[in-house]
DNA sequence: CGGACAAGTTTGCCAC
DNA sequence: GTGGCAAACTTGTCCG
């Protein structure tokens, strides 16, 4: 390999740094699956996913933000007349 | 309140699908912050994280690729009455 | 080319749909990123893009499926305890 | 109501936002059933539409592909300090 | 912090 | 009509 720039790149370090990423993001998908298992087992005993989905959304937010998101909206609906 | 699909969730069977979703998120997100990580302290011994990135993706299309191509000629062949 | 099954495809007819189909594909593309001009110039306004796709997605919703939607939500919730 | 951000919002403003938006979306909705009356007919016409989609899929592949080549090209030479 | 890029989520379509 | 595949949209992250 030519050596350009600063370029003291160690082939091994630069594999090894790739491999480790790698493996991590297979571990990733393995535990991405167990998840979509999960959902999909809980749709076979008739659960609705989307609103499952909601849920866990809902929990990992924040109540407080939750809130702010919630009063801009009531402002726009609001304008909009979509408010009773 | 309105019976909405089979309804009458087990409120114990509801918790533990949450919960275990929840607890295979957690786990996600340790290996997302583990990854996170690598590339920090790659970045750290001097390697360039964009380009880190481009290799990972590249490397993961590559993969995907061979089956793609196989994909097509199957396509190819059904659309030409090639396959049974 | 070797004439394989049914094959009296012409080249040209075969062509023409393909091209017509990126043509309007080259359509939906430039109203596509005139949506997302609309978004950010709101934005420069001062508005919050997140709420205005919400709203955008609420009306398109049909009112009875948003009831629906809620009911399943609300039912969930309950059983987790998540309301009052 | 509860002062949110800047505020203020004027109600004519802001339906005219959301009013370009769901225009526009409207037209995109035109478009995509254009192209989907065009993949019918040439199905009736005896094209298989799988391997039509996967021809169009390919061709925008490959009209990306050379910018995605010159892209790694560039964050590769601009990694080992060959640019600028 | 703003814009680009990537990840994740949702929706639509086709085959079975 | 269900489940898998592919497109589109949304959200979040990272770099400048």
């Amino acid at each position: 390999m030519t050596d350009v720039g600063h370029n003291s790149v160690s082939k091994d370090q630069l594999r090894s740094i790739i491999e480790r990423i790698e493996h991590e993001e297979e571990a990733k998908k393995v535990i991405t699956d167990d998840i979509k298992d999960i959902y999909s087992e809980a749709k076979g005993n008739g659960y609705d996913v989307k609103a499952l989905r909601t849920i866990v959304r809902m929990r990992k937010q924040d109540a407080g933000e939750r809130a702010e998101q919630d009063a801009i909206l009531e402002t726009y609906m609001n304008a909009l007349g979509m408010l009773a």
